[in-house]
DNA sequence: GTCAACGTTCTTGCATACAAGATTTATCAT
DNA sequence: ATGATAAATCTTGTATGCAAGAACGTTGAC
């Protein structure tokens, strides 16, 4: 996957937090890390350096790193922030999109709407992210596109448990249709409000969130 | 400043870089730093890979980290992206102020209007920062604060380039002026929009940006 | 039985050491 | 003189070691 120890050690630690399999609040004892990826504590501590930059780990000094744990009010505001530069991405996208950004963006579509109507809610979370990275290519910023893959990753968890919520997936993938149809019909303010309505979680959108969270 | 080494180091190679003391594409050599910094390796090391996380640094396996160079498209990308963050950051601001707020923001717009009509375009630098923080702290969003901060951050030299060009200061304030009044209105649409104009580098203004960068 | 003070143990933070890959330099052949 | 190859040097990547601070348990007093 990477060249180095560290990178590998990152991306492991990193999965390991996004898939909940250390969970929130959790101590990363540096030790039991280093035996438990057979490396020394070195390359360990300098991967979680690089999460603690990144906001997903806290370093406490001299006291250990943890899991962080954002809780629903912060969880909201990332929403919040990422329904802002989907937004942006789709209007850049409406006004920049090529040939090949538009095959893209219809495949990914057209596998949505199977893993939908299959009602396979697994499937569809992948093709919907795949859906919406390429309307972040559609945008052609890559600074943007990154942002938006960081972030969407840090919100990924809280994004299942989202498509769990009953008639959620058909909801979205209706919600996608009309974003399809917005950005290839090169409506940028349109593409930009629809896409920020789909990501952001208002009202009981929201409830429904802290509700899951609880009950995990 | 901080606890730990570690945080110190990131902290002063990270104003190295945003003062432009390392050049973009200028290497940064590990025992250099430590010898500089009196320090060993190991926490230069962790530094380096924070930064590296933040995307100031890159590191070429086996070959050391260099300033990462942005380039004036990606420095656009960067505006346009913070020009998004702020129109969010003014209109929650214009929808959730409070007195304290109110007094914090006005007290930072007259401190620029006292350096903007003063000339000084120095003083209008910091005055201009703590004007946009107080728009962040408005917002009362800490993950949308946090991001506009980091990326406020990043584009600290440009922006101060920007000021250089010939009545900016002024244009700047005049924007400010509004930009308040929309948000002590509570309009969250008006607000947005002029902060977003206000950011973004369009048109003449990407040009200034370029010539400037071109002769540093 | 509870609480506090002290000592032990464990963990982190930084330094140093060593190995492996990259770079530079020197030598040789054409 | 120029190019290539090989050796020496330098730099990075990882491991280990040591010191200082935090967590924990024990002992003693009330």
């Amino acid at each position: 996957m990477s060249e180095n120890v560290v990178q590998r050690l990152r991306d492991e630690i990193e999965n390991g937090i996004i898939s909940n399999d250390f969970a929130p609040g959790a101590r990363l004892d540096e030790v039991q890390l280093a035996t438990r990826f057979g490396v020394s504590r070195t390359p360990v501590r300098e991967a979680l350096m690089q999460l603690n930059a990144i906001g997903l780990v806290e370093i406490r000094p001299r006291r250990g790193a943890v899991v962080i744990d954002p809780g629903p009010h912060r969880i909201f505001e990332m929403f919040e922030v990422m329904a802002e530069l989907e937004g942006l991405a789709g209007s850049l996208a409406a006004r920049r999109f090529t040939d090949a950004d538009r095959t893209t963006i219809l495949a990914a579509h057209a596998d949505c709407e199977r893993s939908s109507s299959a009602g396979n809610s697994d499937a569809y979370y992948y093709d919907n992210e795949r859906f919406h990275k390429a309307i972040y290519a559609g945008s052609h910023s890559g600074f943007l596109a990154e942002q938006c893959v960081a972030l969407h990753r840090r919100l990924q968890p809280y994004r299942r448990l989202q498509l769990r919520v009953r008639n959620r997936v058909a909801t979205s993938f209706a919600e996608h249709d009309a974003i399809v149809e917005a950005i290839l019909a090169g409506d940028a303010e349109q593409a930009r409000t629809l896409l920020r309505q789909h990501v952001s979680i208002q009202g009981e959108r929201f409830s429904d969130l802290v509700a899951t969270l609880a009950s995990r």
